[in-house]
DNA sequence: CGCGTTTAATTGTCTGACATTTTAGACAGC
DNA sequence: GCTGTCTAAAATGTCAGACAATTAAACGCG
């Protein structure tokens, strides 16, 4: 980890490297403290703030705490789930909105990730579960829900039927497709109407995975994938007339 | 963006959230300059260390990028597919590793999210798809290859059925499921006998494919999972008895 | 022994300086 | 007018030194 050649570009970066490099391996173990900031910029060679901002980009990637006073320094952190949830999120926000994605490509993701995992749902599902998804329709049909407060509801109604499967590492995953969505369908106009189909779809999902039966659930799915596909065009076409 | 109240803990990190909010939000367009750290220095009310720091967080993120010079400076960076699966891959590889996780979990959400993309892929693979598949099965069975090899040759496999579904957004989700894995994966000792058979399924699955017949690869990536399963569980007993 | 107090270590911030890189503009020569 | 060269300015990258703030351990005293 002490190497560092000559090449006079971006040492904060190199250094960065460095030591990401070091504990992804596993030479560095979770809660390990690195050398305090005088230490290593003897080590490189280098003066202080050139190390804090190689450490300031590591923090920034979650993958040191600092703390200060005399037993401080910085620590190898555990990379917990809620943050890498967050993280995931943020960045396929941002790689969807930067490169202008269309609605088809990102719902088709969506629901394909997702039926994956209603077979696992309907078989794991708890009662939580249910009572999520049941509470979010219900609060899915209250009058005067605003467009994008029945956005959050699908989303939240959604995550239970992802986290229904009961593994964290599905969980992980899906929550990228599936909340950097809500940019795309925060553009759609949701009519009562819309609303009426997308709730009796909904229940028909809570209703198959309570049966534990897949292949419905799979169905209210698929159809849910076609219906939101077409709202999706109707609202990418009215947005082109304007 | 402007904004940064009289909370004196943390200040680079508070600078980089504000001008991250302003990016995120789409205040700023991608390639739009950010004023220059002398100048965020006295809009902040802070050194231009401080600045600095916060400009190192985002660049750590990839959120922008520095360049030096007379009309340098920091500038809103596009997110490039390549770049976001490279943090996805690096982030789960160390969400798996720093929390144990178990080797079923993992593969059942790997196999969960393959399977997903199976009916699109047998739709839409290109030609090139089924090359690339072809040519990785072949790999997989030279004589003398190596463990290591073996497994760089498998993810590159499922790699060309992910992306044979022709949908980025699932190609990017399925990465990090996918090459998370390989650590995990790399504990297995594959016999002739194992690689027997899961080149057996990978054929089956490439024929599939090559057929269109959604049916029949689904049902290969049924077996391998479950093949997967066992050996991964093999190798989990031969390492706990050692 | 228990409880303040001091002290040392460490991160966080500031200041000022210099190095390096890159562009725009001035200027000279034809 | 055109072209090539040179210079100055602007911006990031790095350095050195100082001080503030925070924290835990060592110390001293009753």
């Amino acid at each position: 980890m002490k190497i560092d050649p000559k090449n006079k570009a971006d040492l904060s970066a190199q250094i960065a490297k460095a030591i990401r490099d070091a504990i992804i391996s596993g030479d560095m173990n979770v809660d390990e403290r690195l050398p305090s900031e005088s230490e290593l910029a003897d080590q490189f060679d280098v003066s202080r703030s050139t190390v804090r901002e190689a450490l300031k980009r590591l923090a920034a990637q979650n993958l040191i705490r600092t703390q200060r006073g005399a037993t401080g320094g910085a620590f190898v952190r555990r990379l917990s789930y809620d943050e890498a949830y967050a993280q995931h999120i943020t960045t396929s926000t941002l790689l969807l909105s930067m490169n202008a994605v269309d609605f088809e490509t990102a719902c088709e993701a969506r629901f394909a990730l997702e039926r994956a995992c209603a077979p696992l749902s309907a078989k794991r599902r708890t009662p939580d579960h249910l009572a999520t998804m049941r509470a979010e329709i219900h609060r899915q049909a209250q009058p005067g829900l605003s467009d994008e407060r029945f956005c959050d509801s699908d989303v939240a109604f959604h995550r239970a039927l992802v986290d229904g499967a009961g593994n964290p590492v599905l969980s992980y995953q899906l929550a990228g497709a599936v909340e950097a969505m809500q940019p795309l369908m925060n553009m759609i106009t949701f009519t009562q109407r819309n609303r009426d189909v997308i709730i009796g779809l909904h229940t028909r999902i809570a209703d198959a995975l309570e049966m534990q039966n897949s292949a419905d659930a799979d169905e209210a799915l698929a159809e849910l994938t076609a219906y939101t596909l077409t709202l999706g065009e109707e609202a990418m076409e009215a947005r082109a007339r304007r």
